[in-house]
DNA sequence: TGTTATGATGTTAGCGCTAACATAATGTTA
DNA sequence: TAACATTATGTTAGCGCTAACATCATAACA
């Protein structure tokens, strides 16, 4: 007799047999409790117990064609931005049901195209993935997936099914538009990573320094190094080398104004007086600097949150409210740009 | 007759008929490459092309009774200490076929019990858990789970199976015994969250203390409120309202040790002449800040390294080197403890 | 009272894959 | 050339669960 090894568990067929009932029976007192007796139900939870059974997740995946899965693809694991999204992501998921799968690309779109494949080869029950800017492949491969896809972070014309973001081009024209009402002249941009995002963030402050009449293309310094507080401070070192009058500077992100705030302490610039500080996201260290940074305010769990709300509207086939959501973003204005003109 | 629906995509079946072979030459060609001829392994890529053929990821796990998935427990998903690590070993099960599977357990002992439970209910080929404070429960769970396992950031006597990590408890009496060195008096501890790795920390730290004869428990402030820059300089303003003639502090984290910067600053005291400031895991800003801050450095990119390579081994069924990896830490000193005596 | 709706439980087949064995084709050795 | 090993491929039966249908008991109703 041909025989196979199993996981050596106990599966569904041992609790049935301890608790004198068929194994459907305790498949439907698993999952759904109401639908079996309360005499079976506790005889079941008793050899439950006793057995200490854990339900195999792939054979009930493969048998009922759900996953229960959720992919999740963010470009990064050790950036606060996308650690408050997961943060909220995994704290809505918490309680039911559903396992998120997370998923690294490191900022390379092929990575990510190889992820999306990896996860939709779970079947996925929704998949959240960070940007707009996926290739071609990606795109399709996340169009003709048959589940619920939200796009996170940004917002655009174009979704692939839903999004929950905010414009960057806004938030970076709104950080130019405050440094230009606050009286600074020579106002420069740092820039790291340079992903789609932090050009977009770009774009938005070049189009308020024009409209301000301050637009300067030398005062714009950007590098595809991932970000940092060491650079900075070399950042601003460079640029006011290059451009002395500089006086004030929009960073990509907050670890470049924490940084661009010690070069300058470094070496004796006053800030705000004689450098105008501005950050990106506004992370929790921004109000306790000294002096406190100005930032633009962004809410990265309420994306997290918006992004399950959506997925699980569209998984109960309800419409949902809407497919594009912008949460918007908010100046925080703080010390390092409150001059006194 | 009765009919299922299926998922709807192709299976493995389908590339076996368009490849006029039978299903398991296409399971072996997709596997291991080198058992199927050269022949037919082109006329099976084809097919897997054309029909766009993903592996359904549930059967096979379930058909083989391996998931290659790892699960990951975290106390956290938010604190750069974890996201380091977890880099490491999303980076290193990357091109395999491995898949990792995160929970947050956010610092709950009963959470990380229902993570364990729902994660070996996936038959993980291994599982890497935070912290050597298991319940009971999930320790016995463990224990007996079919699987390796590597508990990770700390070390300790008695592993459940493989252990990578360093001493809390010898970083914080390091970090003690500079102060004192340093020719500081009245040295101070700021503890945040104080979960278990924060406790034996302080513990290090007092006894270098006692041994320093410089122990005062008045100068201990903690709470367990999570930790934060804010809160690093309202816990350090607190302490020196208790007690104005301190003049150092070893904060429980970096964190707490730039807020701690940040509210000497505020107050005007300089550090480090008038206040001695150490943090802990020596975060990239550390270097950064101005006046630059002490720290004990910690690998935690290694720690993830070490314990996928560990996981790898034994799944080799290799014996591992070692049970116990110590990747220790060490003292980096910075400005924030360089006074002139 | 018989008829029908409702609810609780069981039987059977199959989700898509791979382990285990079987078989055919080829190479190797004395 | 027979005897055996090796390699390439196929057949069959399950991995553990749940969908779909079937059955039986009880309640509801005319």
């Amino acid at each position: 007799m041909r025989k196979r090894k199993g996981a050596g568990r106990p599966t569904i067929s041992d609790v049935a047999e301890k608790a004198g009932v068929s194994t459907i029976t305790v498949s439907r007192a698993l999952r759904d409790p109401s639908k079996v007796s309360d005499h079976l139900r506790r005889k079941i939870d008793n050899a439950v117990k006793k057995l200490n059974y854990v339900p195999h997740s792939h054979a009930s995946a493969l048998a009922s064609t759900r996953s229960n899965i959720i992919g999740v693809i963010v470009p990064s694991l050790t950036n606060n931005v996308f650690a408050d999204t997961l943060r909220a992501i995994y704290d809505a998921f918490d309680q039911g049901v559903y396992q998120v799968q997370l998923g690294n690309s490191r900022y390379v779109a092929k990575e990510e195209e190889r992820l999306v494949r990896t996860f939709l080869g779970q079947g996925p029950s929704a998949m959240i993935i960070a940007g707009t800017d996926q290739t071609e492949i990606t795109r399709e491969l996340l169009e003709s997936a048959p589940c619920p896809v939200v796009q996170i972070m940004e917002i655009g014309d174009d979704p692939i099914d839903m999004m929950v973001g905010f414009s960057h081009f806004e938030g970076g024209r709104a950080a130019g538009i405050h440094l230009v009402q606050k009286g600074y002249k020579r106002i420069g941009f740092l820039g790291a990573r340079m992903d789609p995002r932090s050009h977009r963030r770009m774009e938005g402050f070049k189009e308020a320094m024009r409209s301000g009449g301050r637009y300067d293309p030398d005062l714009i310094m950007t590098t595809t190094t991932s970000s940092s507080v060491t650079l900075g401070a070399e950042l601003i070192g460079q640029l006011r080398a290059r451009r002395p009058d500089l006086d004030a500077v929009f960073c990509n992100n907050d670890d470049l104004a924490l940084g661009a705030l010690f070069g300058c302490q470094k070496a004796g610039i006053s800030v705000p007086d004689d450098m105008g500080i501005i950050g990106f996201n506004d992370l929790e260290m921004m109000a306790a600097s000294y002096p406190s940074l100005t930032s633009i305010r962004t809410d990265r769990y309420a994306i997290g949150k918006h992004a399950v709300a959506m997925i699980q509207s569209a998984l109960d086939s309800e419409m949902p409210d809407q497919k594009i959501i912008d949460v918007g973003f908010e100046l925080q204005q703080r010390e390092s740009t409150s001059r006194k003109r």
